[in-house]
DNA sequence: ATGTGAATAGACCGGTCTGTCTATCCGGGA
DNA sequence: TCCCGGATAGACAGACCGGTCTATTCACAT
């Protein structure tokens, strides 16, 4: 829990389908609900104030199950924000599979941290939140995951027609990320409306009408 | 360290004048000392990353004399944060004491920003960071200091003329966050740079020209 | 029925954390 | 000179941390 650098996080974990496809409502295998539970311990308390004892409780894990999976909580750590890296952009991309409007698109980020804010009680955004707990070395899930977001943003701007897509695109990643910072402080979705706003409107603003 | 709700935080520390004038080099008393060191630390590293060993054996302070100056870590991270919000009050202050223009008065707070920014090693706002390792209840400290953000900047945008100063406010307020998150992020101070931008832009826009 | 590999429970380790305690030291005012 | 408040060093407690280890149990395929 020091360096949290190369760590393993080889593909040790399984996608959440059933392990026994006849019998329905059967648990996880030890690794999905250890991931499952990390994740969600993560995101409601923070990453260094959840201990491997209490992911273990609430998993319902043995010790040696988390080692022989995992083989550190700093691995645990990566499988937990390379899996919300992974499924961010499958939510986004169900999300605007039905939009055709590229700005629709970019909107819908907006709408999917204004649904998840409060389930996540108002922690903001969690790969700022990982970045502040580990300032050390840049995390690599991270930085992967700012990095599709960017890219996506100036496809669709492009896609869209506006005008400087690069720049625009910077604009409404830096008007994101103030629009999480503050439903974190204001404990509200406030913030992340009044972004979307913003977006709509800076985007708008270098369409050709 | 585990509540960090209303602990005492009393008026112990005393503030950074020499205590005996006559001498000049002479160390600060030992609870100035801890108070410095222990910021110096904690917006280098995190708060909670920082052991108070350290912060004895960096300020060169006795163990006891932490628990009889401020009691416990807590006080001593709400001690802090409270100079904190003071210090960056005061250099506001000092920084727009040669300025006319409201609007640059607004602007000096992305350019103060610019000016700490690779001084923290690039961690960003250290009012969001405490609210992320502390999620559990509001830090007074920290909702003061960005009451205090927000009504300077409505005033500062009434004084402008600026139409609807409160909304005009909050934008600047969330491109302000967008800002400094985006400069954790990138470890640089573009993002804050085009922070600048944006808000003159939003400002200029709400201006009767 | 048997064997094998995975999962389990839980003791245990060394280290670190905050916080309390005792004992000593020093410097300045009566 | 004496004394006393504040500062010092450092041992110590109690809790928790991540991580290793042993021994047992369980499910499943042969």
């Amino acid at each position: 829990m020091r360096t949290l650098a190369e760590t393993s996080a080889a593909g040790i974990p399984e996608s959440p389908k059933n392990p026994e496809p006849s019998k329905n409502a059967a648990k996880p295998a030890p690794a999905r609900r250890l991931l499952d539970t990390a994740s969600a311990l993560f995101a409601e308390h923070g990453i260094r104030a959840v201990g491997i004892d209490r992911i273990l409780a609430e998993a319902g894990v043995a010790r040696a199950s988390l080692y022989s999976s995992y083989g550190s909580k700093d691995a645990l750590v990566l499988a937990y924000l390379d899996e919300l890296d992974k499924h961010d952009r499958q939510r986004w991309h169900a999300a605007v599979e039905t939009l055709d409007e590229p700005v629709a698109k970019i909107l819908a980020f907006f709408d999917l941290a204004m649904q998840s804010a409060p389930k996540k009680n108002f922690r903001g955004c969690q790969y700022a939140n990982a970045a502040t707990e580990f300032p050390r070395e840049p995390i690599e899930p991270v930085v992967a995951h700012r990095r599709w977001l960017l890219s996506t943003l100036v496809e669709l701007l492009d896609l869209a027609g506006a005008t400087e897509p690069d720049s625009v695109a910077r604009r409404v990643q830096l008007i994101y990320d103030g629009a999480l910072a503050g439903s974190k402080f204001e404990h509200s979705v406030e913030s992340i409306t009044l972004g979307r706003e913003m977006a709509a409107a800076i985007i708008e603003a270098h369409l050709p009408h």
